[in-house]
DNA sequence: AACTTTGTTCAAAAAAACTTGAACAAAATG
DNA sequence: CATTTTGTTCAAGTTTTTTTGAACAAAGTT
């Protein structure tokens, strides 16, 4: 026999719908399912919610809680409240679209950039052991184009945040004319 | 006892580092690795390669290969090249960071981005069964900032369309200021 | 200090994504 | 028109990622 469970709805359907949105991006960028889920319910509520909270409303098990909340801390994309005459932490979500974006990107993309620049320089070394000059050409031609995608997405960056509210980001060699929209 | 292997190196050391640099980007941006791995030789070689070119220097399946393939076609990331003599297809890389940009943001963002706003409309009616309007008028306020968050992706396409060589892209309501940059 | 509350860790289970290869279709060749 | 070449499809196998839950640690209570 099945354990009874409770009819009340832990959800209503607008939340759920909403919810179903932040899976979704959350998949787009390569963020598992339980995550979208907390930021979602999270992104649904007016007060700040305690683990345990999210643990049973999402039906998800504490371990993906604390997992998922892990990641977001991180990124930034919630924020601890303390709430007065509750030992509990908890939570409320990063709602400013220019933090939760530069979050994102100063944890996932200026690593793999930077790791990048490195792999390249390493690559320009094998291509001198190459055997004909010809082949060696085409290589370096190759490489090049690859350093020059590098250097526009770097250069990508800042002017997205810009976009999104007004921020420096992510500048090492002052190009001078960085001060546009 | 193992099947003997051809001792000859199907590829170069740098070779193999720069697909492994593909591999990781594909990754990053949710691609398989095989498709990582097609393109990144068709990047390295300086000719055009065939179906089973690919099949035999990679090493891979001929079914990851024509799943590759046609993934990178749809993404407009390779190109076919008639070769005369020979009834096999070609492909070349697209070299063009633009292009390749823009067929990602086609091909992956935008349909999760229309699709988002239908999704949106639904959320808006859900919001009106809601109970009490303290609720409703809470959950109002949350996905207004949703939208606001959509209409900013929108408009923040087309001007990394335009840093990256300057081409007009995904806009439906001409807000006049636009050609900037 | 024993007990409770709160949250983390991590090995194992489950689910999802990717790859393989054999069967198949389409078109060119002889 | 039978045969070969070229490439696609898809069910089954493999690998990777995600989730679970029980054991554990840390800190607060009584």
């Amino acid at each position: 026999m099945p354990v009874t469970q409770s009819d009340t709805p832990i959800l209503s359907a607008w939340e759920t719908s909403m919810i179903d949105v932040f899976v979704r991006a959350a998949g787009l960028i390569g963020l598992p399912r339980s995550i979208g889920e907390i930021y979602g319910l999270l992104f649904c509520t007016p007060q700040a919610l305690s683990f345990d909270e999210l643990v049973e409303r999402l039906q998800i098990s504490k371990g993906s809680v604390s997992q998922g909340l892990k990641v977001l801390r991180q990124l930034g994309a919630v924020k601890l409240h303390y709430v007065p005459g509750s030992r509990r932490d908890h939570y409320q979500p990063e709602l400013s679209m220019k933090r939760l974006v530069r979050g994102f990107i100063k944890d996932q993309f200026e690593p793999h950039l930077l790791s990048g620049s490195e792999r390249l320089d390493n690559i320009d070394a094998l291509i001198e052991e190459e055997g004909d000059e010809a082949s060696r050409a085409h290589a370096r031609n190759r490489l090049g184009t690859l350093r020059s995608w590098q250097q526009r997405t770097r250069k990508l960056m800042p002017i997205v945040m810009a976009v999104l509210g007004g921020a420096k980001f992510f500048d090492k060699e002052p190009t001078g004319e960085e001060t546009i929209i």
